[in-house]
RNA sequence: GGCCCCCUCGUCUAGUGGUUAGGACUCAAGAUUUUCGAUCUUGAAACAGGGGUUCGAGCCCCCUGGGGGUCACCA
């Protein structure tokens, strides 16, 4: 690569981020890392209608939360900016307007109803969609009066015949018969540039020198080329990416629980984890690794090697991921992260040493944080009656025996630490001949109420002898 | 429907003319573990179909089939 590469993440703020877009962004930052270039935040909003309050600020804390903090953009400045679309108005309609005199645009008086109904009419009749160009041979004189008073929008003249060929980074050559592109709309009649122009004026004046994006754009990469071609500049590379599919095979929409960053976010995924996944959904090294962190991505990442066909999102394999990742965390950045996610359980107010405990007792089992309070449950000093397994557990001739001859014990230990405790168990054990599952789990089942959980001597050691005792003789009670 | 893209285990994928088609998730079995996780070992599981080209095709070409995207004054 001859210059630093320029490459961008151009979400438009309608929503949360999801998570084919956080793939996008992705993409982009490591294509960017690994070639030493910059990225950049754009925000385009040119739909008023579909705006929403807050969501740009919102998706740039989601990107640094990745670790994907952006070279430039809103909030962080460059020398390209505004980084705005709707702060760069005046920037599109001047390129319209040279569209416009070069003969390469045309105003459109149609209004948006009609054109609706002609295109269903269209295509009811099998004929290719869009519009009937009816505008597009109005006499300019004419055409040029009308727009000072009446509602118009401004149209690209798309060539009636020929082709456009497409050089993609990921697919190769592909071909556009002309005839099939539509005079798409360039400027509203609410004066905004549609997503097309603005997107084409920006990422050349911001010199964007690659352009990563999700498929779905495959298909109006024809009215982009002929708007570099009009326009007088020369296009930048394109990459399209699959698209993450959901189980029905279409593409994952944020309104999908799976399609939601934020949402994986408050289940507890960490934001490697989710970083790691969707960086594999479409693409792959030729190694057999699957455990990354993002700046071996940085190391690993090649854009040609993005495969071709969508991806199903597997929420199965994010949370074995999510796993992976929770094991690596250091303790402390481990405990800060578990916090949040105490904050609803009695376990809001215990200290770091405690929760260290906690977490030790459970991090292998520990796919997502939001897991926390039902894995910490063994050690709950308020506990539910005893579940129904743990009832089977306490009434084997095992547990009626073993219990009452444990609790005596126990009661006249002089130093009933965990250890002593857990050695009567085991002498007991000796003693009567039961073994395994059998001695330990009517212990469990007593003293927790569950069969499910972390090591009783971690266990006892939090709730302390006293309360271990009064439990087991509970249970003994409980079995009379 | 037009145009465009895609097609290797259930899922994510490795594979660029000669492989017992590899890995990961999931699943199953065994081992280990005071339970469940976790861990280790083993196993099950795929080249969409049909034609070519070739000594030889998952890899190249064609057709069929299937899936998807797109056809907005949304991005």
């Amino acid at each position: 690569m001859d210059k630093p590469p320029r490459v961008r993440f151009a979400p438009s703020p309608t929503g949360d981020l999801h998570v084919g877009g956080l793939r996008t962004a992705l993409y982009n930052h490591l294509f960017a890392r690994r070639h030493r270039g910059r990225f950049i935040l754009r925000i385009e909003d040119t739909d008023r209608e579909r705006h929403l309050e807050g969501a740009a600020a919102q998706i740039l804390k989601l990107l640094r939360v990745c670790g994907l903090e952006p070279d430039e953009g809103p909030e962080i400045g460059g020398d390209f900016g505004p980084y705005v679309q709707s702060q760069r108005l005046q920037i599109y309609r001047q390129a319209a307007g040279r569209l416009l005199d070069a003969g390469h645009a045309y105003p459109c008086f149609c209004g948006s109803r009609s054109e609706a109904q002609r295109s269903e009419q269209q295509r009811a009749l099998g004929q290719g969609a869009g519009y009937d160009r009816r505008c597009r041979t109005l006499e300019p004189a004419q055409a040029k009066y009308r727009m000072e008073s009446e509602e118009h929008v401004l149209r690209l003249k798309v060539p009636l015949e020929g082709e456009i060929i497409h050089r993609d980074m990921i697919r190769g050559d592909v071909v556009f018969p002309l005839a099939d592109v539509d005079d798409q709309v360039i400027i509203k009649s609410d004066g905004f540039p549609t997503y097309h122009l603005a997107n084409v004026v920006d990422d050349h004046l911001m010199e964007i020198t690659h352009v990563i994006r999700g498929e779905e754009w495959l298909s109006s990469v024809p009215k982009h080329l002929l708007l570099y071609r009009y326009l007088g500049v020369k296009p930048p590379e394109f990459a399209h990416l699959p698209l993450i599919l959901n189980e029905q095979r279409q593409k994952l929409s944020k309104r999908e629980g799976t399609g939601s960053v934020q949402a994986w976010f408050q289940r507890g995924i960490p934001p490697e984890a989710l970083i790691n996944y969707v960086a594999l959904l479409g693409w792959h090294s030729t190694d057999d690794r699957d455990v990354y962190s993002l700046s071996e991505l940085v190391d690993a990442f090649d854009l040609t090697r993005v495969s071709k066909s969508g991806a199903i999102f597997d929420a199965v394999k994010l949370e074995w991921l999510s796993g992976e990742h929770l094991r690596k965390l250091n303790t402390d950045d481990l405990i800060q992260r578990c916090k949040p996610f105490l904050k609803d359980t009695e376990f809001s107010e215990i200290d770091d040493a405690t929760i260290q405990m906690f977490i030790e007792s459970i991090r292998n089992n520990l796919h997502r944080l939001d897991q926390l309070s039902g894995l910490l449950k063994p050690f709950s000093l308020k506990p539910p009656p005893p579940d129904a397994e743990s009832l089977n557990w306490l009434q084997t001739d095992a547990a009626r025996r073993l219990l009452p001859l444990l609790t005596n014990r126990w009661r006249a230990l002089p130093q009933p630490d965990a250890e002593a405790l857990l050695n009567i168990v085991r002498d007991c054990g000796k003693e009567t001949g039961i073994k395994g599952k059998d001695l330990w789990m009517p212990v469990r089942a007593a003293l927790t109420g569950m069969t499910t959980g972390p090591e009783l001597r971690v266990i006892i050691t939090y709730l302390g002898d006293r309360q271990a005792i009064d439990r087991m003789a509970q249970a003994c009670d409980l079995i009379q």
